[in-house]
DNA sequence: CAGAGTTTTAGACAAAGTCTATTTGTCCAC
DNA sequence: GTGGACAAATAGACTTTGTCTAAAACTCTG
């Protein structure tokens, strides 16, 4: 089963993003078992543009700015269905809404509490030496490191 | 009013939990520049009673299980409030609630995906050698690392 | 191009959390 | 103790994020 993402990023020392790979979205899809209809496409447009961090809410403005092309149940559904595709990572920051990273390359997050920035980190620069024992009769689902940090106060 | 307990614990190596500090809890709230109401009271010896993961809502419930002692409004104050002095530490992992972990010494986090627990991990287990440099302007507030872990598919 | 299965939709619904105006409690001076 | 100023608690309306439902619209295959 082929597990090439409709574009993929690299992330150099300088915190630059690399394309790395650029193909049609809709075979894309097509080939993750994902129908490519309309609303599909537009909102992978959206997320795919850049390497970025999108609530529903953002992506239901965008995609609809220029006349309804889908609805809120849309969204949500979408961003599942690519979330469980892999295509999407969730990032649980913010007590009250998700964002969707359309980064999935290992990488960990600043988290803004002030101005609720969400800027990623390159996996490199974040080493973890050691690491638990999973509980009894599980398996590991994913790390999430989040640096939580605010802005200087001036003095 | 009863003279009741407010805890500190500590982990061992062994991941045991040590009673660090044991002290009035009104006392305690009075010196951290919190009036000790009933309702604080309350809710400080339901969430210190040993350390734990609760969300305002099962505080709430906990709270008013023999008659109604305080009302929705009054618990997120009062977590807020005790958030902010630094006696709770709010873990965000679940996209659609909050919990407060009454354990505020370093540690990590399981976070089952299955199932929902979520469970300590001792700081000393994990180890991060490589830390990354912070935005400009901005001070650390804190890291959380979540391990997000899944049930074992039986075989 | 017909029919079956998928996807989308509007809008009702649910849950977590916030806000507001009013009441109640706390604390300090006397 | 009592009065009064301020702090805290309250009920319930409200907001926001997200889910659900049943019907309509699409997509795909034969």
């Amino acid at each position: 089963m082929s597990k090439t993402l409709l574009y993929t990023w690299r992330m150099n020392e300088q915190n630059h993003i690399k394309i790395f790979t650029e193909r049609d979205i809709g075979e894309q899809l097509r080939e993750l078992g994902i129908t490519p209809t309309q609303q599909r496409v537009q909102i992978a447009e959206i997320l795919f543009a850049r390497p970025q961090h999108l609530s529903a809410d953002q992506i239901l403005a965008v995609v609809n700015s220029n006349g309804p092309i889908a609805s809120k149940a849309t969204i949500y559904n979408t961003l599942g269905l690519f979330a469980r595709k892999g295509l999407v990572r969730e990032v649980i920051v913010d007590p009250n809404k998700v964002f969707y990273d359309s980064n999935t390359s290992e990488h960990h997050h600043f988290y803004n509490l002030d101005t609720g920035d969400l800027t990623d980190i390159v996996a490199q620069d974040v080493m973890i030496t050691s690491l638990p024992e999973l509980p009894g009769n599980t398996q590991p689902a994913g790390i999430d490191i989040i640096f939580r940090i605010r802005e200087n106060d001036s003095e």
